[in-house]
DNA sequence: ATCATATTGTGAATCAACTCACGACTTATT
DNA sequence: AATAAGTCGTGAGTTGATTCACAATATGAT
């Protein structure tokens, strides 16, 4: 609903820049520079820079950036203050690590439910986190919009046709399957194999200097 | 080693055409077009004839590629033929996920053995790899030249370090933190809450369409 | 007060990737 | 043999992101 004039590739950085700044504070610092920060996060400082002033002018020229104003900003504008609620879809290996990780840390985001089709793990919790029946899907959901998919690439694309039938408007999605899915629905892909492939790739053929 | 001329993001996808490809074999189908395979990546399909080009002419025009041609080349140019052996380091959760998790599949690489440091783990085998103590990291890790970091943040630089000094090439990291690395090091971040945070960040603030 | 130093914000240049659109060629059909 | 339909490979244009480099301004020291 906001600009939309801040490129894609700035907003991919900042719950990057966000969980450092809070590192930074809890570390007692209060101020901090756009080269101080490129250090932390590996990005080029005249990036950051960039990036801030996508927001306004922000820092103050011959100071850098106030740590607190500049977090106190982004949690407003990276809606930290808002609870988001999340569905897992497939507890197996991977959905299961992730219900165990604590997406909460340094995070407004919360996995609210989990689904999965095998009988042994139905009704159990994990984390925290209730497993319902896959098959209650539909009535268990409730207003949930963002799903994290670890379900077998063989069911990939009905379970996602399943969830965008409820309502859910962006999946993160770990199988292998290029999902179809309505032109409306965000889909972001973490392909494990993928990645580790390409980096082998990287490796041999693009040597770093 | 060989052509540095190939897009990055070429390279990215390289494997997931090569995934593609094999998906059409098993199928019996042995002629695809750029369109056809445009529909089940999701890549346009002039990306996909560029993408294919840079390799020189593989394709016939009024005809598409054939499928085993295809493949065939690049079994070469992806290495497919060699094996590589990677080192997972952290069996936590994620870790343990990840050593549960068939890479192998359509798939050349293959988790050679894993560290920790919780007595619990060592010494046991997880999916027939064996987890050893991350003592001896230095004496087990022999001439592997990549590794899958799931180790606490916290440790993640130290880790680092070790090694790069047995000279791992090549680390997929998975830990929040941006790792200090010397320069000849390639690394690859997958941050697990930074890309569900982004997700939901496009989600509100880019509908689609 | 003055000066040296630090650091931002941004116009302009550069780089990388994607997409359009079409000529050239292949295959299939009549 | 001729024609229609399909598809590649690629030059050129476009879009998007990064980086350079510097004027403007703030801070801190003397």
């Amino acid at each position: 609903m906001t600009q939309n004039k801040i490129p894609q590739a700035t907003a991919k950085r900042l719950p990057l820049y966000y969980r450092y700044l809070r590192n930074l504070q809890s570390q007692g610092k209060s101020r901090v520079s756009s080269k101080e920060l490129s250090d932390a996060v590996k990005v080029d400082s005249a990036t950051i820079r960039r990036d801030f002033s996508y927001f306004g002018a922000l820092g103050k020229k011959g100071y850098g950036y106030n740590v607190e104003y500049l977090l106190g900003f982004f949690r407003k504008t990276l809606d930290q203050d808002e609870l988001i609620e999340v569905a897992l879809v497939g507890v197996g290996n991977l959905g299961a690590a992730f219900l165990h990780y604590n997406f909460m840390k340094n995070n407004n985001i919360k996995i609210a439910m989990a689904f999965d089709s095998d009988p042994e793990k139905i009704g159990t919790e994990i984390s925290g986190v209730h497993v319902y029946n896959i098959d209650d899907l539909e009535e268990k959901l409730d207003d949930i919009k963002v799903a994290i998919l670890t379900v077998p690439a063989s069911v990939a694309d009905a379970t996602t046709e399943r969830l965008a039938d409820q309502g859910v408007e962006g999946i993160l999605n770990f199988t292998p399957a290029r999902i179809n899915a309505p032109k409306h629905i965000r889909i972001h892909h973490i392909d494990l194999s993928v990645e580790l492939q390409a980096l082998v790739y990287f490796l041999k053929h693009y040597p770093l200097v």
